[in-house]
DNA sequence: CGGGTATTTGACGACTGTCAACGCCAGTGG
DNA sequence: CCACTGGCGTTGACAGTCGTCAAATACCCG
């Protein structure tokens, strides 16, 4: 769970923490969230490269996503590692409904990141209560359910290229979804290394980079450690078969 | 969605269905389910080989399995599919959040089946009003989400011999929690042909049986269109690497 | 008994992994 | 200011798991 040296940021305002905002109170009347849950949430900074709990800790804090990327994994016995998913700003993560003990995946900051922590407990307390939250978390988790079952079809039925292809589409959308694209948009923040690519897409980071050179090659999209930009954007799709419009 | 020519037992006794039981309204107090539920519900054959619904399908009805093996899949462009879950007694599916359309993934009957109906209007209806049933939603929704990801983890970093053995372990955990093993505890009923285990492993039909007859020669297992007989169950843990405890 | 489905096996090919080396770049410390 | 260092990206050669194609056999059910 977090380390000592995580710079917590009690007293800071949460107005913008996604959390609070669209993803889990989004149809929470403001009264209630502002009354019950606002003030028992504190914010952390969490540096690239850091965990913010990793498999087998004790499901006791659920957290928002308010800044960054961060990549959920599952790690297999010879040290590799399967990514299951890249969280970003408004992504929440660590629920498990009350009862069940540990989680059974970890998460790791790509960036420097900022989250909101909630104690499970009150969640729990708080869906007794307002049966629209607990809706709102059974929504997310169906969501996040329909994603990855796009993601087990890549994994063992398409090709890599066509794996990459659906992953940047993918982030993509997510990224738009949320007004985090820029100006030019047909380029988007890609903080992750090769390495991480390859984790998500059950690659090994040698192959994921030939595949992004390939892509590269025939003018569909050109990749470097701080963005990612798509010339083409529907070869991509076309690739990728990203034909989902229900992107989270 | 279900076709006309399912056979609807109408008027039939549900009181051993699971979504009755254990699964669904495990939570929640007799009176309540009875009151609310039990008179809302139908029960259906299905034959082996039908489909519950496709994908695409409104999501309307949410289905409790009270007899039989379904396999739950999402199908690709090239005709393959990629399966997602066997679906047991006790086990239910195509429940989707009220706001949600239609559903991303299929479902057909392996074998003869028996399954229940419910209106999903009226299971939002009830979640708004029980809390506990909203939390049991939840809670099978994070065990099932719990399971895609160790799928992931298999699809993405495991070789064929290990999905397998996993998947038969898996299997063989779920039928024994459920009661669903007979007097020979090393011996289950397996009733799914390689193509579809193939299609749960992200592998081809050829090459599932070249690693059935691996197991085989190797004094693991031994399968056939029936069932399947387990010789040395530590052996396959370990190369499954089935080491989860929190098997639903 | 016959036809369709499922299993089994062989030969071959290809996608992807492994191993290794090199280049690039940023941060660091002298 | 510059060499050093570690992480990441890039490329080549080679190996292996797994897919494809094809055919033969076994099995089930009408």
């Amino acid at each position: 769970m977090l380390s000592p040296s995580q710079v917590q940021l009690n007293g800071v305002s949460c107005s913008n923490c996604p959390m609070h905002g669209l993803s889990l109170f989004g149809s929470v009347s403001p009264d209630r969230s502002n009354d019950l849950v606002v003030r028992r949430s504190d914010r952390f900074k969490v540096p690239a490269r850091r965990h913010i709990y990793e498999r087998g800790a004790a499901a006791s804090m659920t957290f928002s996503v308010c800044e960054g990327w961060l990549l959920m994994y599952r790690s297999h016995s010879d040290g590799g590692r399967q990514g299951l998913r890249i969280l970003l700003p408004g992504d929440f993560v660590g629920y498990m409904p009350s009862g069940e003990q540990h989680l059974h995946h970890s998460v790791v900051a790509v960036t420097d990141s900022v989250v909101c922590a909630f104690p499970q407990a009150e969640l729990h307390a708080m869906m007794e209560i307002h049966a629209d939250l607990a809706a709102q978390i059974t929504r997310i988790q169906a969501r996040f359910m329909a994603s990855c079952q796009s993601a087990m079809l890549g994994l063992g039925r398409k090709t890599a290229e066509q794996r990459i292809a659906y992953l940047v589409g993918e982030l993509y959308h997510r990224l738009k979804n949320r007004g985090l694209l820029g100006a030019d948009t047909s380029r988007m923040p890609f903080p992750i290394t090769q390495e991480m690519l390859g984790d998500l897409t059950g690659l090994t980071p040698v192959h994921t980079n030939r595949v992004l050179r390939k892509l590269h090659a025939e003018g569909v999209l050109t990749a470097n450690r701080q963005d990612l930009v798509i010339h083409d954007m529907s070869r991509l799709m076309e690739i990728g078969e990203f034909n989902n419009p229900a992107v989270i």
